[in-house]
RNA sequence: CAAGUUUGCCAGGUGGUUGCGGUCUGCUUACGAGCAGGUUGAGGAAAGUCCGCCCUCCACAGGGUACGGUGCUGGAUAACGUCCAGGCGGAGUGAUCCGACGGCAUAGUGCAACAGAGAGUAGAUUGCAGUUGAUUAUUCAACUGUGAGGGUGAAACGGUGGUGUAAGAGACCACCAGCGUCGGCAGUGAUGUCGGCGGCUAGGCAAACCCCACCGGGAGCAAGGCAAAGCAGAUGCAAUGAGGCGACCCGUCUCGCAUCGGGUAUGCUGCAUGAUGCGUGGCGUAAGUCACGUACCAGAUAGAUAACCACCCAAGACAGAAGGCGGCUUAUCGGUAAACUUGGAUA
RNA sequence: CGGGGUAUGGCGCAGCCCGGUAGCGCGCUUGCAUGGGGUGCAAGAGGCCCUCAGUUCAAAUCUGAGUACCCCGA
């Protein structure tokens, strides 16, 4: 994922959580407001209650390939924040990738012929 | 062959497609950046932050006291609580391993609940023995001697055998253990060993205060420097004051400082050529060190190593750099090399 | 990333510096008092002192290692 379309003040994140927009998943919630540019952008935030620097990688690298992949398939304009619960650790790829696209669906930033 | 000890090394691999951080070259550019190609991209513990140092600021880092740390000897090192070699004590048949290992005989102070007669310049309940008296056919009482036996405790003031005695006791003797002191020899030293003399016995705890020797100024890269942006002041104290100084005093420097409120939290730098890695040789038992040659080997900043597929095997543990380095400690599926020990078998 | 602190009955805290007996308040249980409840009075139960080692005759306390939680720093 581009520097361009990884959210990455403070102020930013800040934000998102005083009138943001959320979502919530078994494993993970999502928050969403516009951002008025012409592209999205995203942010993972790995608790440490999670647990140690490896498992918090991990964690974040299986989501961030996952938005990776969906970019192309979302309207555009949005700044996302992906917020990682416990229930998350450990899980194969196809689960993660599978909660972010459920998450993306039910705010309906999906596009409609893709 | 089996069991074991020590010291090292490795930490899944190969290929394909799609991606990410750094950097180099070229091209484009609305000067924000973008595209193409090359190259490079986590550990043995990167961890815990338990020590040490470099570095930075506090004054140029000064003096004393306090406080803290270390603690057999010699060496290595930038330094260390680390490492190497040796000594002593302990564990093991052994290779080998473990030890906060200075001083309660260098001075002083303190502590030891409960139990027990007595817990520190020891003590006398029971016991043993003698004398006297009562009673009588074996007991009782008083006085004196005694510390061997029993008993308490974590710990009770040498051990064994004898002499001796009313009963006993280092009271005396022999041997052993242990202590002090003087001297010889070996060793840089810790210490070892041999001999003489002394008094016959001196208890434990210093991860109790403390004494001795050595070491330590404080804070930390969110340190600190440069640039940019932004805001609003109020109150209190004050040159016999306040701050640097966050243990205190001296000394020294500066002229403001404290509290509440308000604003900012971006970019660059520090930041990776170093007590650096590897190879060869010299010196040293070793830890190491010196010389020469050679290599450049992560550098992010909401924080780069990922996803999918195929194949192979012994089926992949613990775990992710954030200024750097030397250690220690803790976590860890396994594999592998060398040396050595013990037992068995064979020749 | 760096610095500092805490862990003791169900809950909130003492005790630790200077080692031998774990204590206080609220809560809980039982009884009395009341027609019943609350209040009150009396009695009682409940803690391997976060974990593992070491020093010591003896550790909640001293020392080392680890775990969990909390606070501060541009």
């Amino acid at each position: 994922m581009r520097k361009q379309l990884r959210l990455r003040r403070a102020k930013d994140f800040a934000r998102l959580r005083q009138q943001g927009q959320t979502i919530r998943h078994p494993l993970m919630i999502l928050s969403l407001l516009p951002n008025d540019l012409p592209y999205n952008r995203y942010g993972i935030i790995t608790s440490k209650r999670l647990g140690n620097a490896v498992k918090r990688n991990r964690t974040r690298r299986l989501i961030r390939e996952a938005v990776r992949l969906l970019h192309d398939g979302l309207k555009q304009g949005y700044d996302v924040v992906i917020i990682t619960r416990h229930e998350s650790v450990g899980k194969p790829y196809k689960v993660i990738q599978e909660a972010v696209y459920q998450l993306f669906l039910r705010v309906n930033l999906v596009k409609e012929n893709k």
